[in-house]
DNA sequence: CGTCCGCCATACAGAACCGTATAGCGGGTG
DNA sequence: CACCCGCTATACGGTTCTGTATGGCGGACG
């Protein structure tokens, strides 16, 4: 009933509720104590004058208020951190923080050596890096630099393309030697110990003409984990898909059926247009933009 | 140095600080106290380990720093007025607050009846109004609905064209009785007594070449309020421009060289996605949108 | 079926915070 | 030039909030 508005903090301590589950676990991660945590969200329920957790000794489950609340609340932790990013990025030169996202595969394999050279020739730079597949929202400033394989359709957004990374059917030889090396597809689904997706994803729906008869059903592995795919491709358990570039990197990897089976994803690099004067994050970006365009080169060699 | 996370209690005690000017007047406007403020400012100082404000006597004057976080705490008190509109429209049926932002004009002469109907349709709904040329961010939530005269290129953004609004040039009758009715650009230009714009706003740089010999020289009376133009042209001040719906609206007032001077404008009505399904954002972008409709389509018959 | 672990709720002491009151300074005004 | 107004900075008392400690409950495990 009592609408004064809610103090800031509150929301911080529902995100942790929200994200943890528990005021105990919301408790830890935040820094205070449970009973504080308590406090706070019966403090902001009071204020909004509705009913955000229903309480059990197993934990707090949020109602449906409290999920549609969520997404500002991330909005704000978000901006948040955004925030001291460019607090700390204050001063001469280029120094403080620039949190990069992108895929595992590219964070993992590709993004490390460009990285690194970015910190030898600006040390004062610390960099955070975000893998994950779902795409971090620049909007909402979950990050300053985004490695993505769709064009961005935002105006406020900033992007290079710096080419297309192409994926292939690849194996190690000696499974190849052990197995044969499949001419068609045909032969390819008949016996052949196959590394692919378990769930669908939302990338996956849109490249399903690509990927012709590589269905669900047919693999012999299955993982989300593109990393997991990778490993078990180097690890010699049988066919599967990866990038082309990596590939090229390890001789005893080599391509199946290249004709049959190829698919370019078009790469963008990308910042939010206020970003562009800042220092810390156009040097990022053009280093980034730059290691990326090479690796992609190397890779069409 | 000690850079434990500040609480975020503190970006809106800084906020106001820099909208305000001063500790005394945040503290007013935040309903806090002037030892608070200041308090909340130094703490923030000391956690970023920057300097904010410069002090004085009569007032604090941002850094160059601050002003590099004023957008960030912007975005934050835009996301904390959302939450609470999302979260006062919890529970059934149509209810809570919606803000609208539009140009003045619109706001005070075209928006005010469909509202009214809105009204007395959803009884539980309340509306904020935002008057202002300036582009209120939907994207930083500013905003839950906006009227704009540009088409929005953000896909996460959802819009609707209603049409274009049509510019023309208007005086009262008895203006015209006394001076004569212009026949032509070299008429209007030389002997009467033209109301135009004071300083050139990024609208009218984009629509400079349809206004034609209409430049900021040749006007008798310069106001950059759009609502003081009209009611200059009403008041038989003289000639200037406005919506040819509002001028037909009264009677007194009579269109001048329609056929030399006509500006339509495209008018959409733009929500974020988000927001569609939320049911008092749905209601108030159908009302607006097709009232803005009515409106234009009453204006061109 | 008893034990253990993690969770929420409550009571109480201490610390942190806020507001009130006051002093000091600078600019505008008659 | 004296007065007034608004601002910041500082000291002090009271309130609020936080943390610690404890009790009670439910599920997991042997």
């Amino acid at each position: 009933m009592a609408d004064a508005e809610p103090g800031w903090e509150l929301y911080r301590s529902f995100l942790g509720v929200l994200k943890e589950g528990s005021l105990s676990g919301a408790a830890r991660a935040l820094g205070l104590t449970q009973p504080t945590v308590g406090r706070h969200v019966e403090a902001l329920e009071q204020a909004l004058g509705l009913s955000l957790f229903t309480r059990s000794q197993l934990g707090l489950a949020p109602t449906e208020a409290a999920l549609a609340l969520a997404p500002y609340a991330e909005t704000l932790a978000a901006t948040a951190a955004a925030l001291l990013r460019v607090a700390e990025s204050q001063g001469d030169g280029v120094r403080g923080t620039v949190r990069i996202t992108a895929s595992e595969v590219i964070g993992v394999e590709v993004l490390p050596p460009i990285l690194a050279a970015l910190r030898e020739q600006h040390p004062a730079l610390k960099i955070e890096l975000g893998l994950t597949n779902r795409v971090e929202d620049l909007l909402k400033r979950e990050a300053d630099i985004a490695v993505r394989m769709v064009r961005p359709s935002q105006d406020v957004l900033w992007a290079r393309r710096v080419g297309a990374v192409e994926l292939g059917l690849h194996a190690r030889e000696d499974y190849l030697a052990r197995h044969g090396t499949p001419r068609s597809f045909g032969e390819l689904l008949n016996g052949h110990a196959i590394i692919g997706f378990d769930r669908e994803t939302a990338f996956l729906r849109g490249a399903r003409k690509a990927l012709g008869p590589l269905r669900r059903d047919a693999f012999s592995l299955r993982a989300d984990s593109d990393l997991a795919q990778l490993a078990a491709i180097r690890a010699g358990y049988g066919i599967g898909v990866c990038q082309v570039g990596l590939a090229r990197r390890d001789a005893r990897l080599v391509r199946v059926l290249p004709k049959a089976f190829s698919l370019p994803l078009e790469t963008w690099v990308t910042m939010h247009m206020d970003l562009r004067d800042n220092p810390r994050c156009r040097v990022a970006f053009e280093a980034v933009a730059e290691g990326l365009q090479g690796y992609i080169e190397g890779e069409a060699r």
